[in-house]
RNA sequence: GGCGGAGUAGCUCAGGGGUAGAGCAGCGGGAUCAUAAUCCGUUGGUCGGGGGUUCAAAUCCCUCCUCCGCUACCA
């Protein structure tokens, strides 16, 4: 199956933008670290790719605490967001832009966006009562509300409510219910997993509310444009203001460079608890301006850690620096696009994660390389050697690894990070397989020719798992690839294949590229081997 | 309450009318190039319970139980 981006050869990748009033957590980490893995292997696949991540930095919460801190909410969001900025570089993102909803070009362009769809007649002014809570910044029905313990009105988040009479814009997101259906009926691949999707149609089906879309009890957002200059009561409320970041970052509404471009060949990695604005509100609002709803939204789930659900009050919040520097970058990335078909909810375990990296990464592939590497460091004096004519078995292998391009294409158009390294493995596999039974260190003795091509046959194996490996652990694939001497600019997907197989020569000295984990306090020593007496 | 998903080996899961599968863990063996890694073999399941359709059901139908997601509503 063609993903829903092999036509035009752009692709436009986007993180969630980060609420600057959240501490940076794993859950952060993973959105972001989901989406680089894409960008990377889109841009390894020959596409032209626009990678963006920011910050959300508007609202009562941001407000208060910056009142709270005695400093302007600007301060405020500027140092936090450097918090998610950091965060980046932390875990390695090849992000080529990070939009803050506090920047200029975001400003002009949530006004024209407004201005648009209040021109197309979907915007209207309304007195609004309803019980409000300023804790979740959300209105609530009569309904809905309870009297805790203390007898205050709460709202079913357990956060007080108060009566508040306000005017309000509203979008006539009720309009949109057909348009929507139809607009999912003829792009089925619009949200995934299809979980999600049968999700988002049902609650479409069940009816749509108009939605406030401004404020006037708090004024740290952007301004509501009006007939001459900015309307001094109204703020836009949250969702018209953040979802807007996506176009904000390619210039909108200047509709030529890189909105021309990468509009709207874009891919939302978002959260299951903001699937609904990104896969409703969104296109609705771009229908509503005449603009073209993105291509795919995909929803992950949550990781617990070591089975609890992760909280401030459990104090199990698992800090992405923490993680980087006990497991490795690398590792992390790999355990968390490995471990799960995305988009199921995972546990953040220790024992699961030393498993992945001592059973996958240090025993079955980087043991693969090294057993290689070293072998022709030892005995070829680190030459590769030139290989003799090929065997059906050497044939077998080298197949293997040049096509399984194809099949981890497939899985990563739908973003089986999982699938695509099960298929990876199936190379790693029968690669050690391969080794065993061709013994070069028997051929030593009896067939020097024929060692000289196995060893051949191996580095060559191993120089088509360091490209696909790129996109999923950059650091250490591309250590693999230094140690095999390919040149920088030989690393892309179009490097697969016999015809850019590696030249014999000298090769640098190899060393171990993916560490075993050995968990703190626990002793250096190995198991004894098998059989041991 | 409604809609949807799930329940299969010790663990994580795949399969979806025709002899129950994979990875991990366990057990046995081989190899000794390598980060004590690798390779081969293997134990293990009346496929949530019950009923039905069928020559044949993990698979289809009914029903019940348990868990999860979305959604609605009541006081």
């Amino acid at each position: 199956m063609l993903g829903p981006f092999a036509v035009s050869k752009t692709f436009y990748i986007t993180t969630p933008i980060y609420y600057v009033n959240d501490k940076p957590h794993i859950g952060h980490a993973y959105t972001t670290i989901a989406c680089d893995v894409m960008a990377r292997f889109k841009r390894l696949d020959g596409f032209d790719v626009k990678f963006l991540s920011g910050t959300d930095e508007h609202g009562q919460k941001v407000a208060k605490a910056a009142k709270d801190q005695g400093i302007s909410p600007q301060e405020l969001c500027d140092r936090n967001s450097k918090n998610f900025r950091d965060l980046l570089g932390v875990i390695g993102a090849s992000n080529d832009d990070f939009i803050r909803t506090t920047e200029e070009r975001h400003k002009v362009a949530c006004q024209a966006l407004w201005k648009q769809l209040e021109a197309n007649g979907f915007i209207e002014l309304k007195k609004y009562a309803g019980w409000y809570a300023v804790r979740d910044e959300a209105f609530y029905d009569e309904g809905e509300l309870t009297k805790n313990a203390d007898g205050v009105l709460v709202g079913p988040t357990g956060a007080p409510v108060e009566r508040v009479e306000e005017e309000n814009y509203f979008f006539k997101l009720s309009a949109f219910q057909d348009r929507l259906l139809k607009f999912y009926d003829t792009n089925p691949d619009f949200i995934g997993p299809k979980s999600r999707f049968n999700e988002v149609y049902s609650f479409v089906k069940g009816g749509l509310n108009d939605l406030s879309i401004s404020r006037t009890t708090f004024s740290w957002g952007v301004p509501v444009p009006g007939p001459k200059g900015d309307d001094p009561k109204h703020i836009m409320y949250v969702w018209i203001d953040a979802l807007t970041n996506y176009m904000s970052a390619l210039g909108y509404p200047n509709t030529s460079g890189d909105y021309a471009k990468y509009w709207p060949n874009v891919m939302h990695m978002v959260g299951k608890d903001i699937i609904r604005f990104h896969c409703v509100y969104w296109p609705a609002f771009l229908m509503a301006a005449n603009l073209a709803p993105p291509q795919r939204v995909f929803a992950h789930g949550w990781w617990t850690v070591e089975g609890q659900k992760m909280s401030k009050s459990l104090g199990n919040v698992v800090d992405p620096n923490d993680m980087v520097a006990k497991y490795g970058l690398d590792q992390i990335r790999y355990f968390l696009m490995r471990e799960i078909p995305f988009g199921n909810d995972g546990d953040f375990a220790e024992a699961a994660i030393a498993g992945r990296i001592n059973g996958e990464l240090a025993n079955e592939l980087g043991n693969l390389a090294q057993r290689g590497l070293g072998f022709i460091a030892k005995n070829l004096g680190g030459e590769l050697p030139s290989p003799g004519a090929f065997t059906a078995e050497d044939t077998e292998l080298l197949k293997a690894a040049a096509d399984i391009i194809g099949p981890v294409r497939e899985a990563m158009d739908k973003q089986g990070f999982d699938k695509a390294l099960d298929a990876i493995w199936s190379v790693v596999r029968a690669a050690n397989v391969y080794v065993d039974r061709q013994a070069p260190w028997a051929l030593k003795k009896t067939d020097p020719a024929r060692m000289n091509t196995v060893l051949y046959v191996m580095a060559e194996t191993v120089r088509h798992l360091g490209i696909l490996m790129q996109p999923f652990v950059p650091t250490s694939a591309n250590k693999m690839l230094d140690q095999l001497g390919v040149p920088a600019g030989e690393r892309t997907f179009a490097h697969l294949g016999y015809a850019h197989a590696l030249k014999p020569g000298p090769l640098p000295a190899p060393t171990p590229v993916f560490p075993r984990y050995v968990p703190a306090g626990e002793a250096q020593a190995p198991k004894p081997p098998k059989g041991a007496k």
